[in-house]
DNA sequence: TTGTAAGCGTTATCAA
DNA sequence: TTGATAACGCTTACAA
């Protein structure tokens, strides 16, 4: 049996390499080189080549290309729905920006969703469509018995330390930043303070409660001086954080947030039953989202290099990929700072003046 | 000239579909029709390839598959850069989630940065990667002499009507939303009206004028009731506008913001010289970003449809790809609504009381 | 420097 | 219901 071949007039698939070459008068293997390697063919026909793809408006087919060559210049971002999107959209910015000057695609990924959706992510890392892959702030679960970091491409995680020797890690050192931020509200004198946590599971809480609880220790602040409350890294956390705030008898005088929105969810709560930031309490944020400057009042908060982030593990990638071994020691730490604004100060004296709503 | 053909052990590329046919004892179609139409393979053969593909660990080569197939199950996105992640991220959580549910992968794409790279995305669409591409808020420029557009894969733009009659548009009912804003402040009193805007040359920004506009004749105004401050749908749109604000002998009461982060950056601004919000003037927004509920005080605003108008693009393309004709006519048009919260009120009678700073 | 031709791993056609 | 086999469009030895 023979499929008959399309003639030279190219039907709707576009024009092939062989129409190109026709129109050139020279072998396929010409056309193709003149696109990887230009040096190595004749000026006189290089022109001539060119000339025709522009003519005809030739570009390659990717499939073909990919199957022969056996890669595909695509990575796959894998976005947790740990990672809010303040926070992720400048991670994925600093990622898109140096994969793509690299010639890479970026491919989407959720790995969140149902199983069958998480199991077709899987298969595209297993696809052989991928040259590689960056997780954002999450523990890639395996889907259908398969996890991503054994489909035998490089794997970069971000925020997240994943325990497999052979995923590259860009980390935050969530411990410090999270004792600087204990530590700048106790050496204004606070000394009752509320933790306002992310879920206790999650990667980075479990680092930033440490540090928090080393410092705390440091301190000298016992459990009596301390009130911990669980939030889940959305506004509502620190509206729940605002109401234990005002159930406590003796209410804590410095919150430290762990992430910013749950900061200006508080901030926003308490400020509606009168309570006056930074006058009758502080409040210290965590990632450095746009808002944390434009809220009321201004959110002291740690600057994340969230940018820095995405970029960095995309370099990192990058170089994986290329199959450089030195890549450099896995876990790559940056470094996150303290801004000061104006949700923070001294606490209320021992005198404290008691407020009602409403001037 | 013989390739040597690996042998029954796999190499580091993985299994291929004749591993999974000699280990069932079937040949390569069977096996490919297990996994495409199952119900054409005898029950018994089935299970053996399903079991091989299992013990195997087998996923097909997409890039072979691609290639014979001629399709990819790829979208390219295209977010322009006019488009704020707080609204774009929704608006993507909508293709996305919609994309992913049929089996669609996603590419990230974007038409600003050098030449070279707006040329790969161009690339991108003409090497038959893919099947279908989706704009949000842009006008894809042409890059390398040939527009997206000319493809011939299907286009869906949200946010913004192309003029090419072969792209499907998903919109916004700009004007009339604008008009809504208005005439919001008009109807509570307000008789001198700022309109804080995007660039003027954007897509959307011409048809809220033209809302604005029109609604400002029927509303009575005249010019001289009217301020224009173009902004740049960033914080500093809205600090800008805020000197603007200030610099004028007779201060408008009202304040129309073509979205909500100059709204925010307008209000963070006033408020820190002592202006009352919306005591001593009105802030209106533009669309609903997460924030605007949660700043100070919180906002006044048209609530766009983001995940829906997402949803229905990709809806939209997915049947489109599907080849049916019958998508519905283009301009598909969402609404939004107005969202009343404390940055408005009435306008502060005429016997203005002066404030000064601080309470 | 150029051309010839053998695959890359699928799917789909045809024949059995 | 199954199996053999020809493309899909490209890259790259190898030969010239």
């Amino acid at each position: 049996m023979t499929t008959r071949r399309r003639s030279s007039r190219s039907d709707d698939t576009g024009p092939r390499i062989d129409d190109v070459a026709r129109a050139a008068n020279v072998s396929t293997a010409t056309v193709s080189r003149v696109l990887s390697a230009p040096d190595s063919v004749k000026e006189e026909k290089r022109t001539r080549v060119l000339e025709a793809i522009a003519a005809l408006g030739y570009t390659p087919n990717a499939a073909a290309r990919n199957l022969r060559v056996g890669s595909s210049k695509m990575v796959l971002v894998i976005v947790s729905h740990r990672a809010n999107p303040p926070f992720s959209a400048e991670v994925l910015r600093g990622i898109e920006t140096e994969l793509s000057s690299a010639g890479y695609a970026v491919i989407m990924g959720n790995l969140h969703g149902d199983e069958d959706r998480r199991r077709r992510v899987v298969d595209l890392a297993y696809s052989r469509h991928l040259d590689g892959i960056i997780v954002i702030s999450g523990n890639p679960q395996a889907a259908g018995g398969r996890s991503i970091v054994d489909a035998g491409i490089p794997v970069v995680s971000i925020c997240v330390a994943l325990d497999d020797p052979r995923v590259f890690s860009v980390l935050l050192d969530d411990a410090s930043c999270a004792a600087t931020q204990l530590r700048y509200l106790t050496d204004l004198g606070h000394e009752r303070i509320m933790y306002v946590t992310g879920p206790l599971d999650n990667y980075n809480q479990i680092h930033r409660s440490k540090g928090f609880n080393d410092a705390a220790a440091q301190a000298g602040l016992t459990a009596d001086d301390i009130v911990m409350h669980e939030g889940d890294y959305g506004f509502s956390g620190g509206v729940s954080a605002a109401e234990n705030y005002f159930a406590r008898s003796t209410r804590p005088t410095g919150i430290v947030c762990s992430n910013d929105e749950m900061a200006i969810g508080f901030i926003k709560t308490v400020r509606a039953a009168g309570v006056r930031v930074p006058e009758d309490v502080s409040v210290v944020g965590f990632d450095g989202i746009e808002f944390s400057e434009f809220c009321e009042p201004s959110l002291t908060t740690i600057q994340q290099p969230r940018y820095e982030l995405g970029a960095t593990g995309a370099r990192a990638l990058i170089s994986a990929i290329g199959g450089s071994e030195a890549v450099g020691r896995s876990p790559e730490i940056l470094h996150g700072c303290l801004i000061v604004r104006d949700s923070t100060g001294k606490p209320p004296s021992a005198f404290r003046r008691k407020r009602t709503i409403n001037p």
